[in-house]
DNA sequence: TGTACATCAGTGAACGCGCGTTCACTGATGTAC
DNA sequence: TGTACATCAGTGAACGCGCGTTCACTGATGTAC
């Protein structure tokens, strides 16, 4: 059953049909919330091609989920980068900063709980080549150890291991980020509450909530 | 390619390849750390029966995934409350008892990822019948919940809501449980240390580490 | 301006594979007489 | 004590399915002359 019919590139614009099948694998991806239901057939019938059309823009199957995923962490790192910047530029103080931060990390995977679910599913070897997936991964949390780190510089942090704080919150993000959309039924605290017993807990935040 | 030729069981005894199967099917689960690998052609490999043979003590497929996750359940919630058990008996304070607790989930998610992976990444619907899974779920964490109000009731805890100091040390464990074993080449900091920081902190310890 | 043709952007049929499941069966073994 | 037979504990062959991938192809379209 072909749903869609999809139009033939202009000569020279074949290129287009790459960000078609990205677009339709990971529309697949989210609504099905399985890698494996990302098949070359049903990105095929997703987007409206013959399955053998994928062949010239990937050179196989594993392919298109590695696309995915570096797609979901380039979003993942934006909507961070873009909350802590926003809480900077407002001349916020940097535990406004760090909220602003884990506040849009939990955004995020809420709003895409599949996409997000595959971005540290996935084991990161160090093969060949540079390893890629690792630096996009480190990105976010750089920034979550920097936001950490200004919040003891400015006077109102206790840490002394900013880096074991840092992780610690990323931890709690994660589990959060995974636990929720798979336990509904669990008497779920409000996000809020929940997101701040986190933070003024594990950076160690003196001054009162 | 049939690795293991089972003997048959004697007339009466039918019903050991039962937990023959479950066996094997878990075995293939923590070896190949992915449910879609317990297919019942793989299972009856690793057992060395023939494939039909599962039917006479499985429904279908996924019956042998589901008795995989209620062994699992089964085998978590006993290291939980054994080790918990374990600290009351030896007369410990309410802090090492709720450290025991968290310590042997962490030990039962490191030393079994991918059955640990398995209990909480299945969603949790109310369908027909009593909800057998969530109540299986609740199990450690109402003690883990009991710990946490036993640290406030000795004066070494600020909580001021344990359900929701609870919570966050749930999602915290949770979140490294999952994340570490598919993160290797992350710096983690020392297991104690981050259990240390995730308990002080979530739980509002207020005595000195 | 007209036209031959190289190239582009795909398609349709086919392959071998492993899968879940069904079906008719087989051979050992305990038991009734 | 001997034996017929019901039952148990499985097996082997077959089905239809969707999959990844390969292969030879087709028809539209831009371009060289």
């Amino acid at each position: 059953m072909k749903d869609i019919v999809r139009e033939r590139n202009r000569r020279g614009e074949g290129a287009k049909l790459r960000a078609d099948i990205l677009a339709g694998a990971t529309e697949l991806l989210e609504q099905t919330g399985s890698e494996e239901a990302v098949t070359l057939r049903a990105v095929a019938r997703q987007v409206g091609i013959s399955a053998p059309s994928i062949y010239s823009h990937f050179p196989d199957r594993e392919a298109i989920v590695d696309a995915i995923i570096d797609g979901a962490f380039g979003d993942f790192n934006a909507a961070i980068r873009d909350a802590s910047n926003a809480a900077t530029e407002a001349g916020q103080d940097p535990l406004a900063r760090l909220h602003a931060g884990c506040a849009a990390y939990l955004r995020f995977a809420a709003e895409r709980p599949n996409r997000y679910q595959l971005l540290f599913q996935r084991r990161d070897f160090l093969g060949d080549g540079p390893p890629r997936v690792p630096a996009l991964r480190s990105e976010s949390f750089e920034l979550l150890i920097s936001s950490v780190r200004a919040c003891v510089e400015a006077g109102i942090s206790d840490s002394t291991d900013p880096q074991l704080a840092a992780t610690a919150i990323w931890v709690a993000l994660h589990g959060l980020a995974t636990l929720r959309p798979h336990t509904p039924a669990f008497a779920w605290p409000e996000t809020g509450a929940l997101l701040d017993r986190i933070i003024y807990g594990l950076a160690q935040i003196t001054s009162e909530p």
